[in-house]
DNA sequence: ACACAAAAGAGAGCACTGCTCTTGCTCTGG
DNA sequence: CCAGAGCAAGAGCAGTGCTCTCTTTTGTGT
């Protein structure tokens, strides 16, 4: 039901498709919050209102760029996962962050949407849980490999966290200690840290070499997740 | 010069100030985005234009925010510090992080001006980075006391980074060695990440005991700086 | 083949925004 | 005491998101 399903469905998707490029070339240009539907409907010789058919708002088509971003991002996280597929964890693990920064490099103004302050007034809808979470899920496939004999060292939990932290074992790495589930949430979250401060110029005057600072920064985490 | 210095100037003072408290306000419930200047003087029961003799546009206002929210976050992670004067170290630094994330929890639009994403286009001017850097100066200086005798271990540098490493040492913990002053940096950006993704909402479904999961993170930290 | 309904575009309009410019009023320093 | 600086007010411009109405296009069922 797919192949010929209409000429009128078609170009109602290439539509859609040419407003979240064009949405995304200004977004490059000016950032979020100047996106204009005003001046993405200009760019495509169509009024503004004809816009509306497509997204009912300006919010809508910013949640379309967001999942589109949590996707691409996603993409290249698991694209550098498999290229690495056959290299030792520390080393799978470092190339799936350097894509995560690389990816921020390219786009730093959909990185600063999925990963900035939240825009206006919105909460994230939960169509966007999923493909937020191909990142994190790369990072724990490579740990979960790797754990495969004794559990290497992770930081012992303190009492307080340790229900919490089997929890997390359970939902998210079922198999792994919980010391690993934990120690992966937060290398997960420092990971986006350093990226984000790289981008939105906290390393200004501070950080000269970000590459070498990177790397460095991203093996210390590999081990904090039990990697050696 | 100061204390008596004309009602005019003293009013102009008093005027500023409301027009920041009342911005404030309206950042705290809108958010950034949505601050409107003309909001701000309806409230005030000034005209819009009135209030260009205070702050010369939007993005003005916008920055002496900023200014105002690294100052008061760095007042607070130094109170947080001092009151931990006589603790041991890792409790001393826990206690700076934990202030950090409860000045967070407490301003998150005020968080989100300063560490989420840059504001539609500019850049911030020089004026903001002295009180951005309070916070780390609080962490440096903790570090700094504790290593007093032989360093204590924190990674070693891979040869790219040495240089780097050097760098930062002299510029920010001069007598610290280079691996800890590398180290350092890495916590320092690690920090916010783990309090940005708390805000933001990357959290959510993820870590429930979000005190205890903090605090295990950044007892993690102190650990990667050398604090025992 | 044709008619009809659904889909899409156009345009005007509302309420809002940041910002400028001109016009007066008020306070203050020489 | 009074000229000039500081300040407020109002009108106005160009832009925004979004809604409503009207017209045109287009796919499809009989």
């Amino acid at each position: 039901m797919s192949t010929t399903q209409g000429a009128r469905a078609r170009a109602r998707i290439e539509v859609t498709a040419a407003i979240k490029d064009e949405a995304r070339r200004r977004l490059a240009a000016d950032g979020a919050a100047k996106l204009s539907l005003r001046a993405v409907a200009r760019e495509l010789g169509m009024v503004s209102s004809a816009l509306y058919r497509y997204f009912s708002s300006r919010d809508d088509l910013l949640t379309a760029l967001i999942i589109d971003a949590y996707d691409s991002l996603g993409q290249a996280a698991e694209t550098a996962r498999d290229a690495a597929a056959g290299s030792a964890p520390v080393a799978r693990w470092t190339a799936v962050c350097e894509a995560v920064r690389s990816w921020a490099l390219e786009h730093p103004h959909e990185y600063a949407l999925i990963y900035g302050s939240p825009v206006p007034g919105y909460s994230a809808p939960e169509t966007t849980v999923a493909p937020a979470s191909r990142v994190a899920f790369a990072l724990i496939g490579i740990v979960r490999d790797a754990h495969q004999g004794p559990g290497l060292a992770a930081l012992p939990l303190s009492e307080a966290l340790r229900p919490e932290a089997e929890r997390m074992a359970a939902d998210l790495t079922p198999g792994l200690p919980p010391e690993v589930a934990a120690a992966l949430v937060v290398a997960w979250a420092q990971l986006f840290g350093l990226v984000g401060f790289e981008l939105f110029g906290q390393f200004h005057r501070v950080v000269e070499d970000r590459e070498a600072f990177f790397r460095h920064a991203v093996t210390g985490l590999a081990h904090d997740v039990g990697l050696r």
